[in-house]
DNA sequence: GGACTAAACGGACTACGGTCCGATTAATAT
DNA sequence: ATATTAATCGGACCGTAGTCCGTTTAGTCC
C-alpha cells in the first residue's frame, strides 16, 4: 500500500508523471519562444523527447493540452469569484458582482491573451465544459437575485456572449481598444439590464 | 469585344464558368445528402469532377464556398435592413429597428443552420469579413439614434456577441431553447440598454 | 486555320490534429 | 530475484485543409 501520495481513484505511474512534467516544461518553452499558435503537438513531443501518443493520452487534445496550461489559475479565478472576497464575492449586491466578474474576467482574458483563446474547444463542446456551466450558472443566479423577471438563463447567455475571449482580444489587439472601455461597457450593460423597466 | 456581358474587370472563361457551377451544384447535394459537416473537399472535388486545386481557386477555402453558398441570402438580408420596410428597414425608431434586426438575423440563423455556422471564418478575419463590419456599424448607428451617450462601437460589439450563430444554434439545438425566447431576450436586452439610466 | 498567351486545371505534396496497436516497463505479488 | 499484469509508450498511420507547379486550354490576333 502507500505507493506515493494517496491522491485520486489510483495512484500515477512514474515515467507517466515524468512525461507530463517534461511536456507541461516543454509547452511552456515553446509557448514563451514562439507564441501559442506555433505550437504543434508534434513539435511539443519531439521537444519533450515523448512520443507522440504520450501527448495525445496525458492531455486528450491540443485544447487540452491549453486548458491543463490555464488550470490553475482558471481555478483560482473560479475561486474568487465564488469563495473570495466581495464585491467579486458573496457579501456583495448582485449588480456589484455581476459588475465585478466581467471585469475580473476581461482582466483574465487580457493577462493570459492567445492562451485563452488556444484553450477554447470546438463546437459543440464549447458551451459544455465545466468552466463555462458555472459561469452560466453564476451569471443566472446573480441576475435573479436583482430580480431578473424574464428568462435568467438565456439573458445569462446573452451577457456572457459579451466576454468572449476572442472577441475581447480582437477588439483590444486588433482594433486597439483600451480594455478599461472594454470593462466601462460591461458596467454599463449589466447596470442597464438589471435596473432597466 | 464583348465577350459575354460585361460584367466586373475581366470575364470569366467558359471552363471556368462551368466548373463554377458543377461545384456548387455538387456541393448542394453533397449537403443535402448528408449535411454540411460532412462536406469535406476532397469529396467535393471528386463529385464534380474536377481537381482539388480547382475548388481552392474558386472559393479560397471551406469557409469560402460556404459564404458562397449562403451569399444571395446574406445580401437579400443586408438589403432589408438597410434599404427595406421599416421596422427592419429606414423608418422606424432606432429601437424599433434594433428590435427587427435582432429577430431577422435570429430568424435568418435558424433557417440556415449549420450552414451558417460552417460559413464562419476562423479568427482573425471572423471580424473583419464585410458582413461583420456591416452589421456593427449598423447597430452602432442605431445606438447612436437612440442617444446611447457612452461608447456605441463597444456597446455595439457586446450586443451583436449575444446573436452569434455557434452560440443559438447550440442553445436552440442542443439546449432544446425555443427560439421565441431568444427574440424575447434579445428584446428585453436592448430595451434596457437603450432606454436604461 | 495556326500561333500566342494568360488563365485555369489537376493532382501530388505538405502540415497538422488525432487514432491505433504492438512493444515496453513500472509496480506488485510470490 | 522472478513472474505477472496493467498501464504507458511511441511512432506509423489516417483524414482533411490548404499549397504548388508543370500541363492544358479557352480566347485572341494575325
Amino acid at each position: 500500500m502507500l505507493p506515493g501520495p494517496l491522491s485520486g481513484p489510483v495512484a500515477e505511474r512514474s515515467d507517466a508523471a515524468r512525461n507530463r512534467a517534461r511536456l507541461l516544461a516543454a509547452a511552456q518553452e515553446l509557448i514563451a519562444e514562439c507564441g501559442v499558435d506555433a505550437l504543434t503537438m508534434d513539435g511539443l513531443a519531439e521537444r519533450a523527447g515523448v512520443g507522440k501518443g504520450t501527448v495525445f493520452r496525458r492531455f486528450g487534445s491540443r485544447t487540452g493540452l491549453m486548458m491543463t496550461l490555464l488550470s490553475e489559475s482558471e481555478a483560482a479565478f473560479q475561486a474568487r469569484f465564488m469563495f473570495g472576497p466581495p464585491p467579486l464575492g458573496p457579501g456583495a449586491p448582485g449588480l456589484a458582482r455581476l459588475i465585478a466578474f466581467g471585469e475580473a474576467r476581461i482582466a483574465y482574458i487580457m493577462e493570459h491573451g492567445d492562451l485563452v483563446r488556444a484553450s477554447e474547444s470546438t463546437y459543440p463542446s464549447r458551451y459544455e465544459v465545466p468552466a463555462a456551466l458555472l459561469w452560466q450558472r453564476h451569471v443566472e443566479f446573480l441576475l435573479a437575485q436583482e430580480g431578473m423577471d424574464a428568462d435568467p438563463p438565456v439573458m445569462a447567455m446573452a451577457l456572457i456572449a459579451a466576454l468572449e475571449p476572442e472577441r475581447l482580444l480582437h477588439a483590444v489587439q486588433v482594433q486597439g481598444i483600451a480594455p478599461e472601455r472594454l470593462t466601462g461597457t460591461w458596467r454599463e450593460l449589466v447596470t442597464r439590464v438589471v435596473g432597466g423597466p
